[in-house]
DNA sequence: CTCCTCACCGGAAACGTTTCCGGAGTTATT
DNA sequence: AATAACTCCGGAAACGTTTCCGGTGAGGAG
C-alpha cells in the first residue's frame, strides 16, 4: 500500500475523478464545487495523504510562505550563541508559525558551490523568502543595504534600518541604561563607570548614550576613564572591569551593558579580592536566564526578549498581508530588575525574594 | 536601470543571444559550451545579478538543497530555550551551510489554516526537504514514527532513533555519568546522590544507568531515596536538592545530570545556609557557557554540543551523496572538567585555574 | 418553447528550471 | 572524397501547481 512516488495533484484527480483544477478548487477552499465531489477529493486527499508541492505553488503563486532568517555570524563569535538571539528566535519562531510560515536560517558560510552564491538578497531571492528577518547586523552592511532595495518586506531585531518595504523593532536602550545608573545612584554610588557593548551596534551606543545623559540629570560628573568598550562577551567584561579596577580611583558601581559581560565582571572583581555587591556593586544588561541564576545573581534591565521576536513576527504579518501597511519603528519598553549584585548587603531576606523570582518564572 | 521582476533564465537567455538549454549548461559547468558563449552568458548574468528560482529547480530535480530541523516543543520548555540545543544548532548550521545546505525550522505550532498542516512528515514532504535532523523528541512518538518510514535521510541528537535511512548521534552520556561518580568519589565522598533528567530521554536514562553502573563498580550501595527525578531544567534541580536536604541523612556530593539543575541545586543548598563545595560537592552535565560562569564555577561532563551537529550534519551530507551510505549511530565522548563546586577548598590556584579556561576558550 | 442565468466543472497556459534528443558545422579518419 | 566522430547548441518535454476562460446542463423567466 506504501507508493514509491509521493502522491501528486494529478493521482489525486485521476482517483476522485475530476479535473485537476478541480481538485486545486476544493483544496483552496474555493466556492464553485458541489458539496459531493468535495467530500469525494477530500476523501481521497486524506487516503493518500496528500501534500502539495511547495516548490510547485511558490512556482506559480510567486510567494513561499517562508520567512528568512539572518544571523549574522560577528566577529568571532556566531550571533546565534548569545543567548539573547536564542530567545528572540523562540519568539518570532512561535508568532510567524502560528501565522503559517515557516524559518529558513540563512547559513552565513559560503557553500562556495556554483557560481557565488553568497550574499544575503541573493539567497533571498533565490528562496523566494516572504519576508526577512535580520538581527545583530549593522545597517551599515552593504549586504544589508542591498537586502533594503530589495523590496522584500524586512524587519529588523535590534538595529535601526528603515526603508520603504522595512522597519525595525528594539528595546528602549537609552531608558534602560538610564534606569541601570540612576538604581546605582540611589544605591548610594557616586563613582559609576559602565562597560559598554560593541559601539558599532544600535543597542551599543544607546546604552551609553543613556548612561551619560543620566549622569548628566543626576548632576554626576562624566569622566572618560570610567568608560570601557567592550563586545557583549564574558572575557570584555572581564577585561574591561579589570581595567576600572586598576584605576588609581576605582569605580564603587559598574553598569555593564550587557549580562554576559557583566558575569566576567564579576569574576575580575572577585578575583581582584573584593566582594559584589560589597565593594562594587554591577547591574548588567538583558536579564538572560543566566543572570538569575549565578551567584550573585544579578541586578539587570531586563528586555522582552521573546517580545521583540513576537513583535517582529507580527509586524512582519501586517506587511505581508496589506502591501501598504506602514513597515514597524517600534521600541519595547524595558525593566529593572534589582537581584543581589546592587544590592547594600545581602540578607536572608533578599535571598527569598530572588528565589522567588527565579521558580516562580 | 533597477528591475521590476527578477531575472529569469530565459530573460539571461535573450539577452546572450542563445537559447536557455546553453544558459543551464554554462550555470551547472557542463563541458558542453564553448568557452566564448560561456564568457558572454556568465558576465550577462553578473550583469542581472541573476539567481536560479530554488523553486522551479527543486521542482524539476525533485531535491532542495534544504534540511527540515525539528525541534520538538518540549512541555512548557521549547527546546530552542535549552542553551544545549542552541549549540548543537550552531554546529549543524555550520556544517551543513559549508555543504551547500540551508536550514528550515518547523514551526511547530499548527497553522490550522489550510487542510490539516501539523505532521513532520507532511512538512517535510510538503517542503521536499533532502534530509531532516530531529533534536530532543521521543523516538516513540508517532510522528517521528512516521518520519523514519519517510524514506527521508534523518539524523537524530540525543535520541535513539534507527531505520533504513536514519540514525543518530549522541554523547556518551553513560560513560559520562560514570566519570562524575567515580570523581566525586575520588573527593572523599560516599554519600553520592544524583537529580536525573527526564527519564523518558535517552540522555536522562542513560545518566542515572551510569551513576548506578558506577556505583556498584566502586562498591558504593545504591539507594533509592538518592534520586531524584527532574526534567533539565533549573527548578527541578533546585526542588530535588531540596528534597535530598531533607532526608534524614543527606548526601554530600550530588550529580546533576545536567547544568541548569546544577545550577538550582546551587541555589538550594546555599538557601539552606550550607555551601557548595564545602558542604555538597556538585557536579553537572554538559558544560554549557553557564557552567564556567557561574559562581561557583561548575565541575561538569563536557559534551561536545557543537561537534554533535558538525557530525550529525556530516552523516547527514554522506546520506545524501551517497544512498547507500550506512547511517550513523555515533557515540561521541565526553570529558570531566574539574572546577570550584566539587573542589575541597577553593584556593588562590583553583581559582587563577579557572579563569584560565574561560579566557582561554 | 426559447433564452438567460447559474452552478459546476475541464482545458490549458503559465511559473522557471533541467535534461534528453537530435541537428548543424567542423575536423579527423579511411 | 566520403564518412565518421566531435563540438556546440536549440527545441521541447517535464516537474506540480493555480487560475483564467469557456462550456455544459439544469432550472427559471419570458
Amino acid at each position: 500500500m506504501r507508493r514509491l512516488q509521493i502522491a501528486t495533484i494529478r493521482e489525486l484527480a485521476r482517483l476522485s475523478g475530476v479535473s485537476v483544477a478541480t481538485v486545486s478548487r476544493v483544496l483552496n477552499d474555493y466556492a464553485d464545487v458541489s458539496p459531493t465531489t468535495r467530500a469525494r477529493v477530500l476523501e481521497v486527499a486524506r487516503e493518500l495523504d496528500y501534500t502539495p508541492s511547495a516548490a510547485a505553488r511558490t512556482l506559480v503563486m510567486q510567494r513561499s510562505q517562508v520567512i528568512g532568517v539572518v544571523l549574522q555570524t560577528g566577529e568571532g563569535h556566531p550571533d546565534l550563541q548569545h543567548p539573547f538571539f536564542q530567545e528572540v528566535l523562540v519568539g518570532l519562531k512561535h508568532r510567524l508559525g502560528a501565522g503559517g510560515y515557516d524559518l529558513l536560517l540563512f547559513a552565513t558560510e559560503n557553500p562556495g558551490n556554483g557560481f557565488s552564491e553568497h550574499s544575503f538578497a541573493r539567497r533571498a531571492r533565490h528562496h523566494r523568502v516572504d519576508g526577512l528577518v535580520v538581527m545583530g547586523v549593522d545597517p551599515a552592511d552593504p549586504e544589508v543595504q542591498k537586502l533594503l532595495r530589495s523590496s522584500i518586506p524586512l524587519v529588523a531585531v535590534d538595529a535601526e534600518v528603515v526603508g520603504r518595504r522595512s522597519g525595525y523593532v528594539i528595546s528602549d536602550n537609552q531608558g534602560g541604561a538610564r534606569l541601570a545608573v540612576r538604581h546605582l545612584r540611589e544605591c548610594g554610588h557616586e563613582r559609576i563607570a559602565i562597560v559598554t557593548g560593541m559601539l558599532s551596534t544600535r543597542p551599543g551606543a544607546d546604552r551609553l548614550l543613556g548612561y551619560r545623559a543620566e549622569l548628566e540629570a543626576l548632576g554626576v560628573p562624566y569622566r572618560d576613564d570610567y568608560v570601557q568598550e567592550g563586545d557583549f562577551y564574558f572575557d570584555s567584561g572581564y577585561r574591561g572591569m579589570r581595567a576600572l579596577l586598576a584605576l588609581p580611583e576605582p569605580p564603587t558601581a559598574v553598569f555593564a551593558a550587557g549580562d554576559l559581560m557583566a558575569a566576567g565582571a564579576v569574576r575580575a572583581v572577585e578575583e581582584h579580592g573584593l566582594s559584589v555587591p560589597d565593594d562594587v556593586a554591577l547591574v548588567g544588561f538583558d536579564d538572560i536566564q543566566l543572570a538569575a541564576m549565578m551567584q550573585p545573581s544579578l541586578t539587570t534591565i531586563r528586555q522582552d526578549k521573546t517580545g521583540l521576536g513576537a513583535t517582529a513576527g507580527e509586524a512582519l504579518l501586517r506587511m505581508l498581508e496589506q502591501v501598504d501597511a506602514a513597515p514597524p519603528t517600534t521600541s519595547l519598553p524595558v525593566e529593572l530588575v534589582v537581584r543581589e549584585s546592587s544590592r547594600v548587603r545581602s540578607s536572608r531576606r533578599a535571598r527569598k525574594q530572588r528565589d522567588l523570582e527565579v521558580t516562580g518564572a
